[in-house]
DNA sequence: CAGTGAGCGAGCTTCCGCTTGACTT
């Protein structure tokens, strides 16, 4: 018999909790959720009976279930922990209702923060389970099931087997796709934007360097040549200067979105891969709980962070602060991320839970820390022969507060604003120029997202949860509407024209414009999923859609509004729009006629097949059977052109014949290769192009492989052979691979000796 | 693993939010 038994959510905070609570309490975990709809019979909701929910336990909790059931009927006293928010209180109402507790009389619990009094606090003030809050959950709950469950058999009938839709994920794609359409639809423009290097002094080229910039851009070549020869003749004056003394405030502690996106940005990380090291480091008790959306941090961590600054640096570099949180629909169940103890400045582990943690741990002392001071300069030159003026700005950081610890990363990639110091000048001073520089600029387009940019757009607009965000990346990814690339960027040319000792020269430079690295990408199916749901389903893809069900939502909460009724409200003329799509509206398969063929004048036309983006010429009404070709990787439906499209049917092309065999060479799944004697053998990424390969260049490849093939294979028994891999030498039997144990040579290995390996690791399978 | 694009039909896919392992190489 145990006297008293709290149930929280997750089993870390189980076992820290534990540890405050004594010999008498017990702590057990309900690892989140333990009921859910059901799928088995109508979306597991009686539509037709007020939404009445048919909840089931999920077969991978019943094992958490009846632990939970165990623990309560051992129990006297029992006290549900879970989270003080939404969620949190239907996990509470889930518990009671399966573990067969008095409604009335349960114990609802909150803590804010794990310390030994909070605990305490919160056991002495037990509440009821708010009805309320628990329905606006299941109106939550349920409006997700209902709009993702009826969507998504549409695109099966309407596009595509095994697509999706939802709330959430569908508004992520539809950003990804608008952005992608305005990328395409942008057109650079160019000016000239004039740079100059100032001295102070008549003589001696180095002494006071004033870098400043024109007030003007200039159009074209001509006007910037123009004005660059007036710079050449021109007197120049200080005409004013001015002193502005300013501070900069360090960011909030983590929220899940803002250290994504920080981790992104630092260290290079997958917002996938971000959660996976955090939870890491939480489990190990080194940071709080990693899926909050609150910039909040407890008074203990306030204290322990004034401590390690004023040791570290210093009591003037301590400023006390605590955050509000701004984000849309914030719940605030949890603290923000931070370090669990703020003293540790670092902590074991491998390499990125080290660098994750410091990242942690610098967010959060900084947040603590005072503002830096800063001054900055600005000054404005006048010409004598010209309104255009140049003017310099500088700044000097008088005192670095939290600078010394941590600086925020920003999106924008063009950092090239360093901070310079502007050497002493007074009104009305004289200059000389050393050099002034007129270089072309292209406007941009805005940037493609990133995960973690895409996670900062979906907060903003209230959509999506801290332990959502990740997932929903992948699952967009997993269905193909869109796909994390690097692209290699284009070439271009930009002119610059410098005035350096009275003569104006003009050269060329090369910049490479669109390079982009680990970009969200929109694919064809995700496209045409879009356009489909904006046309259907506009009310659902709304970028307000979410915001304005969470006001209902907070409605219910409060007890203003029936949740059934808010249901109703919504789905009566949203399951209309279903039936109607289902009724009435074509398949979508985003075809495009892109002209006729220029020989035989059949059409030509792209679309999504069966097997994906395909290029068809001609059509089966005429007697001549279509041709068709897959579209290649980084070609849309949405933007291939003509001539594009044709040229992809000039592969697979024979290149001629060896030894009475045909060498053919195509594009693949796999890129470019060659087809010879039934063998299929990798063009060189880069090296060969499979439009312009010769046939004695396909002849050195089909060598080279068979060269490689004859490596591979270090000892051969038959049945058995020992291969030489990727990872170093294998043995292979039956198409299954063995890994060799530590310190066998591979060249000496007998038949019996494999044959032993291979039954030995067939055991330690079957024995897991 | 380098192909496919006729049509039919059975049986499957799918949401968002809360939590972690259970698997494999």
């Amino acid at each position: 018999m145990i006297e008293n038994l709290v149930i929280v959510e997750s089993p870390a905070k189980a076992k820290t909790i534990e540890k405050f609570l004594g010999k008498d309490f017990r702590v057990i975990s309900s690892f989140g959720h333990i009921r859910d709809l059901t799928k088995k019979k109508n979306l597991g909701i009686d539509v037709e009976n007020d939404f009445a929910p048919d909840y089931e336990v999920p077969k991978e909790k019943t094992k958490v279930v009846s632990e939970l059931r165990k623990a309560a009927l051992e129990a006297k006293n029992i006290w549900i922990a879970s989270d003080e928010d939404r969620e949190g209180e239907a996990i509470a109402w889930h518990l009671a209702v399966v573990l067969k507790l008095d409604l009335s009389t349960t114990k609802r619990i909150v803590f804010h923060e794990i310390t030994k009094d909070a605990i305490s606090g919160a056991i002495d003030n037990p509440r009821s389970i708010d009805m309320n809050l628990v329905n606006s959950q299941q109106a939550r709950r349920i409006l997700d099931r209902l709009v993702g469950f009826e969507i998504s058999p549409v695109l099966w009938k309407k596009v595509q087997p095994s697509l999706s839709a939802g709330r959430v994920q569908s508004v992520a794609v539809r950003l990804l796709v608008e952005r992608e359409r305005e990328i395409f639809a942008f057109k650079p423009e160019s000016s000239f934007r004039v740079t100059s290097l100032f001295r102070t002094d008549d003589k001696i080229k180095e002494n006071g360097i004033i870098r400043a910039e024109a007030s003007k851009r200039f159009p074209d070549e001509k006007e910037a040549q123009k004005f660059l020869e007036l710079c050449s003749t021109s007197g120049y004056e200080v005409a004013g200067v001015t002193v502005k003394p300013g501070t900069r405030s360090p960011a909030p502690p983590f929220t899940t979105s803002t250290l994504q996106q920080e981790a992104y940005r630092k260290l290079g990380f997958s917002v996938a891969q971000t959660m996976a090291v955090a939870q890491k480091l939480y489990e190990s008790g080194k940071i709080t709980y990693m899926r909050t959306d609150s910039t909040n941090l407890s008074k203990l961590a306030l204290v322990k962070s004034r401590e390690v600054i004023i040791s570290e640096y210093g009591e003037k570099y301590s400023k006390t602060r605590q955050f509000k949180t701004r984000t849309k629909g914030a719940q605030e169940a949890h603290e923000a991320i931070r370090p669990a103890y703020p003293d540790n400045q670092s902590v074991s582990g491998n390499q990125n839970e080290k660098k994750l943690y410091d990242l942690i741990w610098k967010r959060t002392i900084a947040s603590q820390m005072a503002d830096a001071v800063m001054e900055k300069t600005t000054i404005s030159i006048d010409m004598n022969n010209s309104s255009v003026k140049f003017n310099a700005t500088g700044e000097v950081i008088k005192f670095d507060g939290f600078l010394k610890v941590y600086t925020e990363s920003s999106d924008q990639e063009n950092n090239d604003e360093e901070r310079y110091v502007i050497p002493p000048v007074k009104k009305g001073m004289p200059l000389y120029y050393n050099v002034v520089t007129a270089s072309q600029k292209f406007t941009s387009p805005l940037p493609r997202y990133t995960e973690a940019s895409l996670v900062k757009k979906l907060e903003e607009l209230g959509i999506g949860r801290p332990s959502t965000y990740a997932p929903t990346i992948s699952t967009i990814q997993n269905r193909g509407y869109v796909s994390r690339e690097d692209r290699p960027g284009e070439k271009r040319q930009i002119r610059i024209l410098a005035l350096d000792g009275g003569k104006v020269t003009t050269t060329s430079r090369t910049e490479i414009t669109g390079r982009e690295k680990a970009k969200l990408f929109p694919q064809d199916i995700g496209m045409i999923v879009n356009d489909f749901l904006v046309e259907n389903f506009s009310e659902i893809v709304d970028y307000n859609f979410t915001a304005e069900v969470e006001e209902q939502f907070d409605e219910i909460a409060l007890g203003n509004i029936k949740w059934t009724g808010m249901l109703k409200k919504f789905y009566v003329p949203f399951h209309k729009t279903v039936e109607n799509t289902l009724e009435k509206k074509e398949r979508k398969t985003g075809i495009r006629v892109l002209g006729k063929h220029p020989e035989t004048g059949e059409s030509v036309t792209v679309r999504m097949g069966r097997f994906g983006p395909v290029a068809q010429i001609g059509n089966s009404e005429n007697d001549n059977k279509p041709r068709f070709a897959s579209l290649s990787k980084n070609q849309l439906l949405e933007t291939i052109t003509l001539d594009e499209a044709l040229n992809l049917f000039r592969l697979p092309r024979t290149l001629g014949f060896h030894e009475g065999e045909e060498i053919i060479v195509g594009i693949g799944r796999f890129g470019p290769y060659i087809r010879y004697k039934g063998k299929f053998v990798s063009l060189k990424k880069g090296v060969d192009d499979p439009y312009t390969v010769t046939i004695e260049r396909a002849l050195e490849v089909i060598h080279e492989k068979a060269e490689d093939e004859k490596k591979k294979v270090i000892r051969d028994f038959g049945d058995i052979m020992v291969l030489n891999g990727r990872y170093g030498p294998y043995i292979s039997k039956e198409k299954q691979n063995y890994r060799l144990p530590k310190g066998t040579e591979a060249e000496k290995l007998t038949a019996d000796e494999c044959t032993r390996i291979i039954e030995k690791s067939n055991k330690t399978k079957k024995s897991s």
